[in-house]
DNA sequence: TTGTAGGCGTTATCAA
DNA sequence: TTGATAACGCCTACAA
């Protein structure tokens, strides 16, 4: 009783320790609990007098309302979870400034994931997410021949998902990539053109759609010049990166391309390397050119010849397509592929010797 | 009544639609929410086999304890808000790639807030942050001679800061920094050492510490060899690519200095830009060195001489701080600045004609 | 080892 | 325009 009791008075005071909250509040400025609510809520018809005063107290006493007790009652977090394979890659963190400039006007939350590019780590991650924890998953993906059930259980919860640049062909759901197959054949069209005659593909995953696309392109493009295709100048490098200048290096040496199209950027720094240790003058010895999106490609020796994909933008139509989808309110929304045009930049590490 | 009959009937079903929750859990299984709540929460005492059904026919349920419900409980949101000035910056998503590998390991989100170096954006986030939402903040600021009492906010509510790199003084936080001060003046002597004698300091905002911090390395340096500091010198740039351009197109046709010390990477970027338009040579004309973690800096045309602060460990190290605070229940611990030390990457750029 | 019950902080509904 | 109240889904004393 004696408990109860004190219990029942450390209530009524309140110290810098104690969470403020809109019952203590609401007792302090002897208004309801529903009328601070109403204050904090755009929408409910309150007094424009004690709106401000609320407000203004409010303020005064550094009190916000609970995040989690508001989405609790809402079932609306206000967050959506950005996943991607690396950080550390201009193409993923300049979409993710994209998205974040949309999510930012909407006065929403990200939470970020990397997965390495390890398709468990995007399993366990969207899984935890199966719990209310986000609103919607924007995401470029890390595995393909692989079960995507974890995928299917957000719908259950009716968590959209939308994809950019590397998508499962497998799942219903937005998508905006770019034209990699034409770039690709572009790209491959143009080596040839300046004079390679043996090039070589290198791809960090084959299996992933992105890779399989790009692939297609540069074979097209080999058979409409009448080059074979040769199975030895797909070069499948990992994430690592050691072993991938041991890989390049090897078929530097080994098979001597003339020609280097790699599908991610970080395979050309890695060829630059091994040219860099083994005396081979790009362009003169070989030509590469990468997707990338590194603004500072005209600054490397020798500026790399990139095809850039629009990441800024893809962001930000992506986060756009997730947000059509919040707002549709459950009303089925067809679930389009965006596709946004790359564009080619040749330099020198592709063109004049 | 009727529709309380009905709402009542709609509880009893279940349908994809529906929820899935503790409550209708423990009905379909016959158990106490209690038993289904420990069964997710390792500590409580439980039957193995009980749990084992619990879990498993949960995860066949695709059920996860929802989120908000549990911080609402627990008042702990395992999640942390990681706020920096850029993501398109290596030395910033390698930062975020080690607080994530942190986080990651004791099962925490987390949330990235971009200010683009705008005050006001870290204000309004940082406040947005005082109401539940993380349980700790890392950053790396944006502004110096402000008001920082939205900071302070936070103490009172008792939600942990560590800084990086860049800090304000008067909060008192853990700090993880890098020896700006030798590095800055290392480097400055470096470029006396290879001959400069007239060398412009690139900033971009003089009045945060780590710009003032720097600068005094300069200065220093300067004054041990007896080279008298200029203030022309010093070159406050912006944060738009273009105006730096201008700026350093400016100051490399006007004051001709022969070195540059650039304390952020992309004034180097930009010089190096500069360069080409207006045909100077690299390091013939202009010796550079710049505070970069990029990692191709040696492919840049001429190899950037840099001094690469350990971005990674540094991530590493702020994260850890934050969970040491967050596990230390409020036990006032040490808030120390903690000095990792940058290594001086001397390439072309700085040194051979 | 399991169950009961109250409350975390908010907001929507309904009544006044 | 405002107030009372019942959830939102979970967890933890406490009781059994």
């Amino acid at each position: 009783m004696l408990l109860l009791h004190l219990k029942g008075k450390r209530k009524q005071l309140r110290n810098k320790m104690d969470n403020i909250n809109i019952k203590i509040l609401a007792k302090e400025l002897n208004i309801s609990t529903s009328t601070i609510s109403r204050a904090f809520n755009g929408n409910s018809d309150i007094n424009k007098d004690t709106k401000e005063k609320i407000l203004a107290y409010a303020r005064e006493h550094n009190f916000l309302p609970n995040h989690y007790a508001s989405n609790l009652r809402d079932k609306k977090s206000r967050t959506l979870a950005v996943i991607i394979p690396e950080i550390t890659n201009e193409f993923f963190s300049q979409a993710i400034n994209g998205i974040e400039e949309v999510a930012r006007k909407k006065g929403f939350y990200i939470l970020l994931y990397r997965t390495d590019d390890v398709f468990e780590k995007e399993v366990s991650f969207v899984s935890y997410l199966n719990n209310g924890k986000v609103d919607g998953i924007i995401m470029s993906v890390s595995g393909e021949a692989n079960d995507h059930n974890y995928l299917r259980k957000l719908e259950q919860k009716n968590i959209p998902v939308v994809f950019f640049d590397r998508v499962y062909e497998d799942i219903d759901a937005a998508k905006v990539t770019t034209n990699d197959y034409d770039s690709s054949f572009a790209a491959t069209e143009h080596l040839i053109e300046t004079g390679c005659k043996k090039i070589a593909y290198l791809v960090v995953n084959k299996s992933i759609s992105i890779g399989k696309v790009r692939m297609q392109g540069y074979v097209d493009a080999l058979q409409k010049h009448n080059i074979s295709f040769v199975d030895e100048l797909v070069i499948d490098c990992s994430n690592d990166e050691k072993e991938n200048f041991v890989i390049i290096k090897k078929v530097l040496e080994d098979i001597k391309p003339d020609g280097i199209f790699s599908s991610v950027e970080r395979l050309a720094f890695a060829t630059y390397y091994v040219c860099n240790d083994i005396n081979l003058n790009i362009p003169r010895d070989l030509k590469v050119i990468s997707f990338s999106s590194l603004g500072i490609a005209p600054l490397l020796c020798p500026p790399l010849s990139t095809i850039t994909q629009p990441a800024y933008e893809m962001g930000i139509k992506a986060a756009t397509l997730l947000f059509d989808e919040l707002e549709s309110k459950g009303q089925p929304i067809t679930k389009k592929v965006h596709v946004l045009k790359s564009k080619l930049f040749i330099r020198k590490s592709s063109s004049g010797v």
